[in-house]
RNA sequence: CGCGGGGUGGAGCAGCCCGGUAGCUCGUCAGGCUCAUAACCUGAAGGUCGCUGGUUCAAAUCCAGCCCCCGCAA
């Protein structure tokens, strides 16, 4: 089997992983994002799919659009029989669907009709869910929007986070994929229509999207900490000398006291707690701008945050 | 040359602008108080102030270069 495969995320390594080491699969090539300015010098970083391919000696391509005509000829001329996508991080043409002969099938992180798009794994978590899940279709020119082939399920723990899912999320998925690969190509497995109840969306995560708005709920708040990790994180602002810091939350949970919004209520070896819209959230491990991450027990022995001050 | 913060006993911070005995909150160890304790009191140990060089009678502090950590931005 000839197969290509595009990804670009650290999800789809492992999808790529599985891959490489089943027998009787010649991937062809790998296509991920170009190299893009990222971190503090902005020095091109290459996406961990590309660090992957690269060590393992695959063939990687980049196109700047997986739409150009250029790299549509390039994967005919390739000639694969399947194209494996998870999260690519573009839209791929029905042109270029149409060129693999069993098509392009796509891991996707949520139970779709459910979080359709790029962030399903936060919103399952921003969203409350108690469940999530990873499903295997075959791809169309919609958004995430093309025939089921498999599902699984796994429940949302309280310990989870979006990191926490995502890698379960990942494995779940390069498993999934395997077994339901082999079923889609030998022609047991017929792909079924998306169901027309419960379809939603999981736009793109901004930075914005973790700014904390103590006014909410403490449930939404924590939902918030968690969903975002690691990035953007759940942040707030704290009084500070010349201008206020920024302030991120990497763990908290809700303790059933009340008080002003925004407001620490209490601050000691247990944590620091704030006032919510309901109830309170205690903040266990978080980071001042330019500092490290730390535990609420070791920030607190060198920052002040009595309780009185205003976070937001 | 994208912008900015930081590296000070085991942890987290202050001191640096205006050079001259290294401080705070914890932790650790010893002792005390207590029915008891992560609480409280007393005492102790523990630091080449990231590295290298320069200026100076004297450098954590001023100057130059280098290494490492982090926030923003993307």
């Amino acid at each position: 089997m000839r197969i290509i495969f595009m990804g670009s995320a650290p999800l789809s390594c492992e999808s790529l992983q599985a891959l490489r080491q089943r027998a009787g699969i010649d991937l062809l090539a790998v296509v991920t994002q170009p190299d893009r300015p990222k971190g503090r010098e902005l020095k091109l970083q290459p996406s961990p799919v590309k660090l992957f391919a690269v060590q393992q000696n695959l063939r990687v391509l980049q196109p700047e659009r997986a739409r150009s005509p250029d790299f549509i000829n390039e994967v005919r001329t390739l000639g694969p029989d399947l194209i494996v996508v998870a999260a690519y991080g573009q839209i791929l043409p029905q042109e270029l669907l149409q060129v693999p002969q069993f098509g392009c099938i796509n891991v996707h992180t949520s139970l779709l009709p459910k979080y359709r798009g790029a962030a399903p794994i936060q919103a399952a978590i921003l969203n409350d869910e108690p469940e999530t899940g990873v499903t295997i279709m075959k791809m169309d020119a919609g958004l995430d929007t093309g025939d089921l082939l498999s599902q699984e399920r796994t429940a949302i723990g309280p310990e989870d986070t979006a990191q926490t899912l995502h890698e379960r999320l990942a494995q779940m998925g390069a498993g999934l994929l395997m077994r339901t690969m082999p079923e889609y190509v030998s022609g047991r497995l017929t792909p079924k229509p998306q169901p027309a109840e419960g379809v939603s969306y999981a736009p793109k995560i901004k930075k914005q999207d973790g700014r904390i708005d103590w006014t909410k709920p403490g449930r939404t708040i924590w939902n918030q900490v968690r969903g975002l990790v690691p990035w953007p994180g759940a942040f707030t602002f704290m009084p500070a000398d010349p201008h206020p810091q920024l302030l991120k939350v990497w763990a908290a949970e809700v303790v059933p006291l009340s008080g002003p919004a925004g407001e620490v209520l209490r601050a000691d070896n247990h944590g620091i707690v704030a006032g919510c819209g309901d109830q309170a959230m205690r903040i266990t491990e978080l980071q001042r701008e330019g500092g490290r991450r730390l535990p609420a027990d070791q920030f607190l022995a060198g920052h002040r945050l009595q309780p009185g001050t205003r976070l937001g």
